[in-house]
DNA sequence: GCCGTTTTCGGCCCGACTGTTTTCAGTCG
């Protein structure tokens, strides 16, 4: 048996979907997008539902039916897919990579290969800068030229990156476009709107009585590289910092209803455009409409009425059971933005944070944080400086010193403690003991198998003081995948060991991530929400964090650090009290 | 290829822009 986990197989489907496209097949493509889709986005690998409940577990997946579960089962017996082998053969072209480029699609790969023999970009690059393209029949000039920035951009862009390294350019952009005459509403709409933990590109939306100037003002903004695409109520265009812009202008009553089509997702709008289909309506950018009038366009909370719905956030717009919860008028209260009062990770120039405690407390508390807890690292991580059971001490008195220098605000005695290849931890019980929080997190050994990883990490959750696992998966979005750890093995024993995990806000790390932090919660298993701030410019993502929590379902109750923070550490001494009573 | 409080068969979301066309296919969101 071959362990092909789901990056893999929704990398495979996505393929399949491109050379079906490619042949001109009709909804198998869309078929095969989406069960990818779904099957990227679990928490529970693929092999691990089939190998509990076989055939039937991933028959259920949504998307998934007969033809897709038996190709997922090929490939966890063979770690091979004749299917996909035959589709290669026939169509020997790097299909993925090709349609990467911004332009082509599936048929222009076709055409390109069966009339110029193009397998790969290379081949592209050097068609392109031929001028063979251009000589084709159905292509020309501009079409290579298009190619050819393409190519260009593909080399320099760095594919999808963190929201938070976005979202302060994509809220720059808004708040210039807002300021243009005649312009009401603009607002960021997409992945964005969504808080998706990476971003390809900034969709804008905006009601104005004079597109034509917004729309201009847009294009000459200086943040503006290259114009992709201009039309009557929208813009495309490139930005400097190598990532590309779309603004959609309409109307004041339209709103609401271009405000929906361009938040999406595209599943979540394709369930909806359904469900219009149902009563004979259509739903698009414009509007609900029935015939020639217009049910509902001026708010998304009116359009979603109409189907006898609550207004969706954005954030779980996923198509993965929001539409049924807000059809039976049950969608949870999400944990709502500023709901945060501490910040329980952070970093000094104790160890390899670049600012001392106090610069840390105070920045923290300049944005409205109540607490913050001190996490520094302790010995075993040496090129930070970590810290032992002495410098603990030490620094337990500096921060006695400091709780009396700074009034209404608390810093708490804490570490980011941690777990040694074998699951113990590096520091001994009575500096446990010192630490108001006990916090806990792998930083090395990253290569180890998941068993070993798996059971290490449950071993250190068992340990009666820990109450915080860090960074549960360590992944980096930018560098590193997740290292090889049971996800729901972790979740359960943070259940039986009252162990919340962690969410952290770093925006490469973005970990637990969304659909991580639904089963968590699912499970019982609490959250704390922290930035992993090394520097006092770090401490202001904790609403990348709040938004991933939403992602997830997360209501207030389920985070432990919306709490006050004289409730939040009766809330861990009462645990250590009852862990430590269970044992003795 | 998937799916079903109308359906196990017959459907499957919608519209704009571009480039190369003389009315449209391809691509994108």
């Amino acid at each position: 048996m071959h362990k092909v986990n789901n990056q893999k197989i929704a990398s495979i489907f996505y393929e399949i979907a491109l050379y079906l496209e490619m042949e001109g097949v009709a909804f198998k493509p869309r078929a095969y997008e989406r069960a990818a889709q779904a099957i990227e986005s679990m928490s529970e690998e693929a092999y691990d539902i089939y190998k509990k409940d076989g055939e039937k577990g991933l028959d259920a997946i949504p998307g998934v039916g007969k033809s897709m579960t038996d190709k997922m089962v090929e490939l966890f017996k063979t770690n091979k897919l004749k299917y996909l082998n035959q589709l290669r053969k026939r169509y020997p072209v790097k299909i993925k990579e090709i349609t990467a480029i911004e332009g082509i699609g599936p048929k222009m790969v076709k055409d390109l290969y069966k009339k110029l023999g193009v397998k790969n970009l290379k081949d592209l690059e050097r068609a392109a800068k031929a001028g063979k393209i251009a000589s084709l029949p159905g292509h020309g000039k501009k079409t290579e030229e298009n190619i050819l920035k393409g190519l260009g951009f593909l080399k320099k862009s760095k594919g999808r990156v963190p929201l938070g390294y976005i979202l302060p350019l994509a809220e720059t952009v808004r708040d210039k476009l807002k300021k243009t005459p005649g312009t009401t509403d603009v607002e960021i709409a997409g992945s964005i709107r969504r808080r998706r933990a990476t971003i390809k590109d900034i969709d804008l939306i905006a009601a104005s009585s004079k597109p034509k100037e917004l729309l201009k003002k847009f294009m000459k903004l200086p943040e503006v590289a290259r114009i992709l695409e201009k039309g009557e109520n929208r813009a495309f265009v490139r930005l400097k910092e190598k990532i590309d812009a779309d603004l959609i202008v309409v109307p004041k009553k339209q709103f609401g209803s271009a405000l929906l089509h361009f938040t999406g997702s595209r599943f979540h709008n394709i369930r909806l455009r359904a469900m219009a289909k149902e009563h004979g309506w259509t739903l698009n950018e414009y509007g609900l409409i029935k015939k020639n009038t217009t049910l509902a366009s001026k708010t998304e909370k009116e359009i979603y009425a109409k189907f006898k719905m609550d207004w969706i956030p954005p954030e779980i717009r996923e198509e993965k059971g929001e539409i049924e919860a807000a059809l039976a008028h049950k969608l949870p209260k999400l944990i709502p933005y500023g709901s945060v009062q501490g910040d329980l990770q952070i970093q000094t120039n104790w160890t390899d944070g670049s600012y001392t405690i106090e610069e840390m407390a105070r920045a923290a508390k300049r944005l409205g944080r109540k607490y913050i807890a001190i996490t520094d690292h302790t010995k075993a991580l040496a090129m930070t400086g970590g810290l032992d059971e002495k410098d603990l001490a030490r620094q337990a008195k500096e921060i006695n010193k400091i709780n009396k220098k700074i009034k209404n605000f608390r810093i708490i005695k804490s570490a980011e403690i941690n777990i040694l290849s074998d699951g113990k931890l590096d520091i001994n019980e009575k500096g446990l003991k010192s630490l108001e929080i006990v916090s806990v997190a792998v930083h090395s050994g990253f290569s180890q198998n998941e068993r070993v990883m798996t059971n290490r990490i449950v071993k250190a959750l068992k340990n009666p003081y820990v109450n915080i696992l860090f960074h549960p998966t360590g992944r980096l979005l930018s560098r590193r995948p997740e290292y090889a750890v049971n996800i729901d093995t972790i979740i359960k024993a943070a259940k039986k060991f009252n162990v919340a995990l962690e969410l952290n806000c770093f925006p490469d790390r973005m970990d637990l991530k969304d659909t991580n932090v639904r089963k968590a919660i699912e499970a019982g298993v609490k959250i704390v929400i922290d930035t992993d701030a090394h520097n006092v410019d770090h401490l202001k993502y904790i609403p990348l964090g709040e938004a991933t929590a939403r992602r997830g379902w997360a209501k207030k109750t389920d985070v432990l650090n919306t709490m006050p923070v004289s409730k939040l550490l009766e809330h861990f001494k009462k645990i250590r009290i009852d862990k430590l009573r269970k044992i003795r």
